[in-house]
DNA sequence: TAGTTTAGGATTTTT
DNA sequence: TCCTAAACTA
């Protein structure tokens, strides 16, 4: 008899559960799905991307799947990679919000009055233009600092506010009802630098999708699917661009925890996530609740944390893995001697067989890791630190990627501004104010005023001769850039302008391992198709993941952490004051300490198989000796799945002597509520992988060519002087003129004999 | 213009 | 305490 051979399953579903399988097979209509830490979100988010693709419901280039790092995209191009094959490198709009936002508005630049080529500015540009913005208007940068401009700014995008949308109030928040004004007066600036910010990448498209229906309706229809991963982090113009674009289809799958929204103070709304369904009627939810990560006693501790937080979707994470190891409190007494603890640990692990990769550190903020740091070099304990420098931060980077969008853009000043000098050339800021002011009133770029100033004698001598020969560089790297590969234009570049050479200078260990990083830069480069391409690259995708090559501890903040797993985590810090933080305790209220709280839960779930939180009774903050008291988190843990431990040398009763005689409302740091289901098992989901992005952007067109005169672009000159007029000049004093050229005066000075300058220095005598 | 001193300030940071 | 950015001096 033939028994009919169930009908064989496509291999995407294999090792799903029921609901990860639902949220794969749920094609159509609006799909929200609720997926706690460790519960296989990556993997089904992933399943149903090869499910459309392999059951032909879209091509690649119609999903949209949008996710927030670049680790993240990158590890999903990967996986669906082995799920269907090839097909995944034609999927163009696989990507971050950013690097999504950029390749669109690269397509309608002019919509909003940009070029193609637009730069891509990154926070350290975006704050010396800004106070640039803050000095010229003449505002106490003492009281009003530009970086809280900056904030304030960067704070408007992510809501999708655009200058016009700034009201009185709004505007009150930057000296004295300014804000607006600046806010304006920046965007004006940086469409003549041709440049834009982080923000606009995704506010110009919204723009452009709001005003511009044609535009809207083609990408409405190009997008069968939408897909989002960690829909709990995104901003209002990231859910405003993402329901325009599914208004028509309304085929979107937003993936995401409330419980693990941590960037709230980076404009995250988690109310995105818990109003989706008012959002989309109809839209199915599907909860992730199996946990295939963690051991009952970690979940449980996590959940007994997350559980004091209130107006929580909720869910009920369980798993099947046995019971395992409870998780360690361990007090100590000082800083110093949590690291020796950790470090102590560390090594037992590593007796046991455990690979130190499998081993992290979290910290809540950066400058814990360098305690760690200083005993591990001790010990001889290889590690690694996630964030700090990162590579394209890096100062000799930055300005290698400052002379190429110089020669990329032209109208790049900040770029121009950040090289001019660098290596040294004897142009400081005064030079560089001569320019300023002349490209101001000409409303040109900088370096094609650079170009125009050395037809007048504005600049003498050493100064003079300096910039020209650097505008004869600059125009000859422009025309190489035509001629030669990008990576071998960049090479030249960075000899002739001198910049490699003085560095060989040096002769120090810093500047040997400077020139290094530039050797990489330009390897680097070798993988783009073109220096537009490879500078979109650097912008956007500023991460540059660490070579795996020795086994190495990971030492990191919490909020890197968020998305990966160990074996082994150790939580450190866990004292009031500095987790949750001061600033949450001060600031912010409830909402901030929430907050705290979700990222204790997002700290703990990270771990596979032991989690181990200390705190220290004593902590030298900015050089001070403070003591401290343990985090309100540690009194949240269930007692049932914790051990206590007190390693301090003063043994217990001094500790508590610590703490106890200040009176303090932690200091019945209640272990023992009991809190916490039965949990129960499973196996393991990894995360990891390395892919090597490369994008699109084809050569921009051409650059604007920097002439060496300035006169045969006829620019007219000022219409108030007349030959034989007395003027005076900030550096000649007062003179006559004798001959007027365009823009260009012939002067004779009373003092400084007949010189050429340009009009805009010159002022009528009073 | 470039090197040196001093005052202030100091979470988290996907892009 | 320690790092960075601005004022200061050679």
């Amino acid at each position: 008899m033939n028994i009919p051979a169930p009908a064989p399953e496509p291999a995407y579903l294999k090792g799903l559960n029921a609901p990860q399988r639902d949220a794969v097979l749920t094609t159509e209509g609006p799909v929200l799905v609720l997926a706690g830490a460790g519960t296989g979100k990556t993997a089904a988010l992933t399943a149903r991307l090869g499910h459309l693709l392999a059951t032909r419901r879209a091509y690649p280039s119609e999903i949209l799947s949008v996710t927030f790092t670049n680790k993240a995209a990158r590890e999903m191009r990967e996986r669906v990679g082995r799920l269907v094959g090839d097909v995944v490198e034609g999927m163009p709009w696989l990507g971050t919000f950013h690097a999504i936002g950029a390749k669109m508005l690269r397509r309608h630049a002019e919509l909003v009055g940009l070029q193609s080529n637009f730069s891509i500015l990154d926070t350290d540009d975006q704050l010396r233009l800004l106070k640039q913005l803050v000095i010229a208007a003449d505002i106490d940068e003492k009281r009003f600092p530009a970086r809280s401009l900056a904030g304030l700014i960067d704070e408007w995008k992510n809501k999708g506010l655009v200058p016009s949308d700034i009201d009185a109030g709004e505007s009150e928040r930057y000296a004295n009802g300014r804000g607006g004004e600046l806010y304006q007066q920046y965007q004006t600036r940086l469409a003549a630098l041709n440049a834009c910010d982080f923000g606009d990448l995704l506010l110009h498209m919204l723009t452009i999708l709001k005003r511009d229906r044609e535009v809207l309706a083609d990408y409405q229809r190009r997008f069968k699917y939408i897909m989002v991963d960690e829909y709990q982090d995104t901003n209002s113009v990231q859910y405003l661009w993402l329901r325009l674009l599914a208004q028509e289809r309304k085929n979107i799958c937003c993936v995401g925890d409330d419980d693990q929204s941590i960037y709230s103070w980076r404009g995250a709304q988690v109310e995105n996530i818990l109003k989706f369904e008012k959002d989309f009627p109809g839209a199915k939810v599907i909860r992730l609740e199996q946990n295939y990560r963690s051991t009952p006693h970690i979940l449980a501790a996590a959940s007994g944390v997350i559980a004091n937080n209130s107006g929580r979707l909720g869910k009920t994470l369980w798993t099947e893995e046995a019971d395992g190891d409870k998780v360690s409190v361990f007090g100590v007494w000082d800083g110093p001697e949590e690291a020796r603890r950790v470090g102590e640990e560390i090594e037992a692990a590593q007796r046991n067989g455990q690979s130190l990769d499998r081993i992290a550190i979290l910290v809540r903020a950066q400058h814990q890791t360098r305690e760690f740091e200083d005993r591990f070099i001790a010990i001889g304990l290889n590690y690694r630190i996630i964030g700090g420098f990162r590579f394209y931060e890096r100062a000799e980077i930055r300005d290698a990627l400052a002379y190429l969008r110089v020669v990329h853009q032209s109208a790049d000043d900040l770029a121009f501004e950040r090289i001019v000098n660098v290596p040294k050339r004897g142009l400081g800021d005064k030079a560089v104010q001569k320019l300023h002011m002349l490209a101001r009133a000409e409303n040109i770029p900088l370096s094609v005023a650079a170009a125009r100033i050395l037809d007048t004698d504005e600049l003498t001598g050493a100064a003079r001769k300096s910039l020209g020969n650097f505008v004869i560089d600059l125009a000859r790297w422009r025309r190489m850039a035509n001629e030669l590969p990008h990576a071998e234009l960049a090479r030249q570049i960075l000899d002739e302008s001198g910049y490699t050479g003085a560095l060989q200078v040096e002769k120090s260990v810093e500047a040997a391992g400077r020139l290094e990083n530039l050797t990489e830069l330009v390897r680097a480069m070798e993988e783009y198709e073109s220096l537009g391409a490879f500078l979109e690259h650097v912008s956007l995708v500023m991460d540059n993941e660490a070579q795996a090559d020795e086994a190495k501890v990971t030492i990191m903040t919490i909020h890197a952490a968020k998305g990966l797993e160990y074996d082994t985590v150790f939580l450190v810090g866990w004292e009031e004051g500095l987790f949750p933080s001061q600033r949450a305790i001060d600031e912010g209220g409830n909402a901030s300490l929430e907050e705290e709280r979700r990222l204790a839960y997002v700290a703990i779930t990270r771990a596979r198989r032991r989690a181990i939180i200390l705190h220290a009774a004593n902590r030298r903050i900015y050089g001070q000796w403070t003591s401290s008291i343990p985090s309100r988190f540690v009194g949240e843990l269930p007692a049932a799945h914790i051990e206590s431990e007190n390693s301090m040398s003063g043994g217990e009763s001094l500790w508590r002597a610590n703490w106890s005689e200040r009176a303090d409302p932690f200091a019945d740091v209640a272990r023992g509520t009991g809190r916490g289901p039965g949990w129960q098992r499973a196996a393991g989901v990894k995360d990891g992988g390395a892919f090597t992005s490369r994008t699109f952007s084809r050569e921009p067109t051409r650059v604007v060519e920097a002439r060496a005169s300035a006169v045969s672009l006829g620019n007219k000159g000022r219409s108030d002087l007349t030959v034989g007029m007395r003027v005076f000049h900030q550096k000649f004093g007062y003179g006559a003129i004798a001959e007027i050229e365009g823009n260009k005066l012939e002067i004779d000075f009373d003092e400084a004999g007949r010189k050429r300058v340009m009009d805009t220095f010159v002022t009528l005598p009073a």
